[in-house]
RNA sequence: GCCUCUGUAGCUCAGUUGGUAGAGCAGGGGACUGAAAAUCCCCGUGUCAUUGGUUCAAUUCCGAUCGGAGGCA
């Protein structure tokens, strides 16, 4: 059977991820499913830069500003959809082009990882995380031990998410993480993907670029919409967008504006580092610089180029 | 002009009673399978301002020079 081709732009945060994809889909007639955990919930605007309808340029996008800000969510919800959206979009002879920055929903939709069923898992979680806090996580890293030796042993002591997550998923679903690990992986890859990897040459400008962004965001109400989401308790996931929890400090007045708008630049910073970090064990991916480029148009003429290139050597329907 | 203090990592500063040096922050690298914008791990060679002297040995002591801060005129 003819696989669907697949075109993920991927790269840290303010690389020019949006406006690449977005002039690509114009000239490729190609629509964009975003794989941003941020972007998909309403209401977040600014912090997370969700593209405006000016920017989207009249092409469809998936996956963004679908999302109540109080509702769990997760990968494997992630990629329900996103499978969806890939087959919607393919259905229609149209090329889909996966763009954002979190790398464990691009890896699990272009991998296919299959996720077990299993319901929420809250109360476990905060039952272990009580059981933490008064035994140590040393002590549930032992109890791990006892479940999954294999996983237990990957894990360090003081990863605690990592540790409970690993224990919840045998409580919930009756099978251990790396069982499910060597599961997840035998449907194989669904999708013939093209990685296009942005990264600059000069760390220094993709720092430059996050400073002004940050500052533009600023002026665009960043404040008034931090105000909203950071200091509610009951917004597990949402709250925890950068920008958000850097400025809640500055609300309880322990520290000033400046401080906290300069701990988000940073924030922001190693976030782009984790984000590169991630997408550089990608074997296949191409990546391109936009600091070697005169600007967007040369740099989506080379882009182009390195698709059609792809979509000639697999005889597709698109 | 005189006096005092000061010059060590990108920044703020420790330190060596003389045997060429280490913290915090910044920064860099890495991991990643249901919270992932989350979570976690690892990484410190730098003309110790310049220059002359004392010494087996000077970043450390002494002198001069050049920066910086303060005080007195």
């Amino acid at each position: 059977m003819k696989k669907i081709p697949l075109i993920v732009i991927a790269g840290p945060t303010a690389s020019g991820k949006t406006a690449l994809s977005v002039e690509l889909a114009a000239r490729l007639g190609a629509e964009i499913i975003s794989a941003d955990s941020m972007q998909i919930y309403k209401e977040m605007n600014i912090a997370t830069a969700k593209p405006t309808e000016e920017e989207m340029r009249g092409i469809r996008h998936h996956l963004i500003d679908f999302l109540p800000t109080d509702k769990p969510f997760s990968v494997a919800d992630y990629c329900e959809l996103a499978h969806k959206a890939v087959e919607d979009i393919a259905s229609r002879k149209k090329l889909p082009i996966v763009c954002g920055g979190t790398g464990l929903y691009i890896d699990s939709l272009t991998q296919n990882i299959q996720f077990e069923k299993t319901c929420s898992a809250t109360d476990i979680r905060a039952e272990l995380k009580q059981l933490a806090e008064e035994k140590g996580s040393a002590h549930l890293l032992e109890m791990l031990r006892e479940i999954d030796p294999e996983t237990a042993e990957r894990l360090h002591e003081n990863n605690l998410n990592r540790i409970i997550r690993a224990i919840e998923i045998y409580r919930t679903t009756g099978v251990t993480m790396s069982e499910q690990i060597k599961s997840s992986k035998l449907a194989g890859a669904p999708y013939d993907t093209l990685m296009l990897c942005l990264d600059y040459k000069d760390r220094g400008v993709l720092y430059e670029r996050i400073d002004r962004r940050v500052d533009m965001m600023l002026e665009s109400g960043l404040v008034d919409e931090a105000k909203r989401f950071a200091s509610d308790p009951t917004l597990a996931t949402s709250r925890q967008a950068i920008g958000y929890k850097e400025l809640a400090p500055y609300f309880s007045g322990d520290i000033s504006l400046d401080e906290a708008v300069g701990n988000l630049k940073r924030s922001t910073r190693r976030y782009a580092k984790r984000q590169l970090t991630w997408f550089r064990r990608y074997e296949n991916a191409v990546w391109l610089y936009p600091d070697e480029f005169s600007g967007l148009g040369a740099l989506a003429d080379k882009a182009e180029e390195i698709i059609k290139e792809f979509l000639e050597g697999g005889d597709y329907e698109i």
